[in-house]
RNA sequence: GCUGCUAUAGUGUAGUCCGGCCAAUCAUGCGAGCCUCUCACGCUCGCGACUGGGGUUCGAAUCCCCAUAGCAGCACCA
């Protein structure tokens, strides 16, 4: 029964063909290590990694630390662990201050081939000539004069903004941002905290360097990138390399949660988020902690596709997928919210069996001793209520006196309450609750659930009628819970 | 401003390349009902879209033009 359910599930989101795939693919998916990775991330490592799974290949984790300014020496293991929690097919991994030398040889060569040259004029000096389509003075160097700069530079005979290295491309095409632009830039601070480094490689000349040594045959990555592609395509052509097969999707609007790095590390230090797993962030690290599955997160990202028009990210959507993923494992319990007391006069003491699940009975039930007073949820005892069904008990009586209730045992039958259209209501015994919070992202929800709840540290249950939780704390003070979705 | 990309229901998506089989797919959402000792899951039914205007054509979501809207880039960031 359950094989015959979840196949109804399997609405494989089949990608478009990625031209010249036939043969197998090499993938990267290359973040810049200055925080862990967020929903837009996942984008493109779940594109990725469906595209190498579908045609088979290698998949790159590409580091890119070559701005020191934006590294977070914590993040490299962040990026690691994000990735290991979404299971992606990485194959290889490298990082690219490892690799200056290559870019620094590479460079020489394309110097050598009159593709770049040492400028040394004033930034803005020159953004004037570029915006006018005028060549530099450094631009008509001699080969031996720009490899005596470009040995300069190597070699600290330059200072921070002093020289970098423009690859040449065409002054009068009419988009200026293809215009010259750098391929490597000195700073003299911050340090590295990899590498012992002056001279850096900006992500249009590393990038084109390790695509190519590595082998990249497709690219995926937002369209914020299609200027640096066409940028990119003058160093290929320089050199003679073949270029790989690029596509470029839309960017992807996410509301709700914080994205940005640089908010999130300021309200991680003033102390506005406990971390970057606190529930408001955006993080895949957040996402876990609420009890989002990878495969959720994946998933949805497949749905979305890889198409070109700019969209919102829809959280019912990544809930639904989750839900299909969480439903059928997730064990059922009471939570009771905002609880109030009532002792249930005329009953005898009774022991209820709750199912942990109600669609596999083989999992076994819950135990609830009834032996006179029960804790109910608040909004359910409400003055016009005459009657309530305590989720496999039995039935209760309300009469109201002055506003004060008073609660009847009302007989065992469920059809009776189906009858009284009675809501079914969740319940614990009054001795033997244990303190729960819910904490949502718009504030906490109060109450008590079962005491087994205490067994499912770091899992995600359902509290019937309430919703999707992941249990995040166990200790003497009662369980703290995430709340997943409904 | 310059350069470029895009435009299908509330949201995402299929169809657009090679015009007819599209009174437009699937999912999600919402509404109603069934099932059910959860307001979950499952099932049934329903709601809801081709940005606008011209043109080409026997015929246009699909091709062309214009308009409008959104987005990206124009960094010694990635």
């Amino acid at each position: 029964m359950f094989a015959a359910l979840s196949e109804k599930h399997e609405h494989k989101k089949v990608l478009p063909d990625l031209e010249g795939a036939e043969n197998g693919v090499v993938m990267r998916f290359a973040p810049n290590p200055s925080g862990p990775l967020h929903i837009g991330h996942a984008r493109a490592a779940a594109l990725n990694d469906a595209y190498i799974k579908q045609y088979g290949g290698r998949y790159i984790l590409r580091i890119e630390d070559t701005d020191p300014k934006r590294v977070d020496p914590e993040a490299y293991e962040m990026v690691v662990e994000d990735l290991k929690w979404l299971s992606l097919a990485i194959t290889d991994t490298v990082t690219q201050s490892d690799r200056l030398h290559l870019y620094y040889a590479l460079c020489t060569q394309l110097i050598e081939r009159n593709g770049a040259y040492v400028c040394t004029c004033d930034n803005e000096q020159f953004k004037v000539l570029k915006n006018k389509k005028i060549a530099c003075p450094c631009r008509d160097q001699s080969l031996e004069t720009n490899l005596v700069l470009w040995d300069k530079m190597l070699t600290h005979g330059f200072k921070e903004g002093e020289a970098s290295v423009r690859i040449k491309t065409d002054l009068n095409n009419p988009d200026p941002a293809m215009r010259d632009f750098p391929a490597f830039r000195i700073l003299d601070a911050p340090a590295h905290p990899k590498v012992i480094a002056h001279v850096y490689p900006l992500m249009n000349f590393s990038v084109v360097a390790d695509d190519h040594l590595l082998g990249v045959t497709h690219v995926i990555r937002g369209k914020d990138h299609i200027a640096n592609t066409r940028r990119q395509r003058y160093i290929y052509d320089h050199f003679g390399w073949k270029v790989p097969v690029y596509r470029h999707y839309g960017r992807m609007g996410i509301e709700g949660v914080v994205l940005s790095t640089s908010q999130m590390r300021l309200g991680i230090n003033d102390g506005t988020y406990t971390g970057w797993d606190d529930i408001r962030l955006g993080t895949l690290r957040a996402l876990a902690r609420r009890g989002i599955s990878p495969d959720a997160v994946k998933n949805a990202m497949l749905a979305i596709g890889i198409g070109d028009t700019d969209i919102s990210f829809s959280w019912d959507n990544l809930y639904s997928e989750n839900k299909k993923i969480v439903d059928p494992v997730a064990n059922r319990y009471f939570f009771v919210p905002d609880p109030v007391t009532a002792r249930i006069e005329g009953a005898q003491p009774h022991t209820a069996h709750a199912m942990l699940h109600p669609s596999d009975a083989s999992r076994g039930t819950r135990t609830l001793e009834f032996t006179g007073t029960v804790l109910i949820p608040k909004n359910e005892v409400l003055p016009e209520v005459t009657m309530l069904r305590l989720k496999d008990l039995f039935n209760v009586k309300i009469s109201w006196d002055n506003g004060m209730p008073t609660f009847t045992y009302a007989g065992d039958s469920l059809a009776d309450a189906r009858a009284a259209k009675a809501h079914i209501v969740q319940w614990l015994p009054a001795q033997a609750t244990v303190p729960c919070t819910i904490l949502t992202q718009e504030g906490e929800m109060s109450g008590a659930c079962e005491p087994a709840v205490r067994s499912e540290l770091g899992k995600v249950i359902q509290f019937e009628r309430v919703g999707f939780v992941k249990i995040d704390g166990v200790g003497d003070d009662g369980v703290v819970a995430y709340f997943t979705h409904k």
